[in-house]
DNA sequence: GACAGACACGTGCATATGCACTTAGATGAG
DNA sequence: CTCATCTAAGTGCATATGCACGTGTCTGTC
């Protein structure tokens, strides 16, 4: 590609704000796009990551700390720390377990069921913003290569 | 790219963990890529945003707040914060700019440099872990894909 | 039954993130 | 000069993130 014989000095010697570095490029854009998924969501009293612990554990309750934190690549014990406030708000229930009182079961409540269905909609416009803006094609395809790094790592 | 028109009933009609938000996507791999960072980075004490800090500024020193934030996609207030840690440990220096005392001159002090020297060794061993996984080529598409996104987002 | 070890989860700490609000300094209109 | 206004930056709050460590519970071994 392009060797050094050309005559332009080439279009990318080293671009302004060209980022070398895989961290610092995902960290931008998870910053950037949480903000607008935040600002979608911002009616509805939920962030996007607290949006994303109440949608996932739609489909898997009763889920344990564990499984829901293995479900949305998340620690343990930030899981931990994020449920609280959903407590708090009586959108999640933690019960104990009856075959073994280490284990928690996890569920939405009614209140948080309906408060997923609220965002919903919410989610979906922020989701229809930045397709739009991306593209709906390339959106799809950059959520598999995020989905292909997770694995990469964690292998 | 793969009309429809195929005989194979296509191989991803909805796989346990097919993530459709982006914004869920994006973070999930922030998270799973800035652990493998900061493994690496733990010997030297920075984190992946204070070496994102520290190398951002040694090349636009002498920068303002407002300047290092846009340089790094990154908040002001956020930068405010995250300066607070470098600035205790001696690595970054925060001056008033004489032609106006409402702006900030950061710098890098001789520390910083020096840490920033050694940080960078083992920043590069993360680079070259996760490209290993991943697929240098890839990692540098994907790169181009984020800053798109960053972009498509601002816009 | 007692106990070592494994296991699920919680807590404390430090940093990361950004909104709302505040403070200090600059600047132009009068 | 005075003041309204604009601007650069700081602060307080709540959540996000994960490591190190602690707590309660189960399980196999004796």
């Amino acid at each position: 590609m392009a060797s050094s014989t050309g005559g332009r000095p080439t279009e990318a010697p080293l671009a302004s704000s060209e980022t070398l570095c895989n961290c610092l490029a995902v960290r931008q854009a998870a910053r950037q796009i949480t903000q607008l998924y935040d600002e979608e969501l911002a009616g509805t009293g939920l962030r996007a990551t607290q949006y994303a612990v109440l949608s996932r554990l739609s489909r898997i309750a009763p889920a344990t700390v564990q499984d829901l934190a293995e479900a949305l690549v998340m620690d343990r014990t930030t899981l931990a720390h994020n449920l609280k406030p959903l407590e708090r708000e009586g959108l999640v229930v933690m019960g104990v377990a009856a075959h073994d009182r280490r284990v928690r079961e996890l569920r939405l409540t009614p209140a948080g069921t309906a408060k997923l269905q609220e965002a919903r909609v919410a989610w979906a416009r922020a989701q229809a913003r930045f397709e739009h803006a991306f593209g709906a094609e390339d959106a799809a395809e950059l959520r598999r290569q995020l989905a292909r790094a997770v694995e990469a790592v964690r292998t």
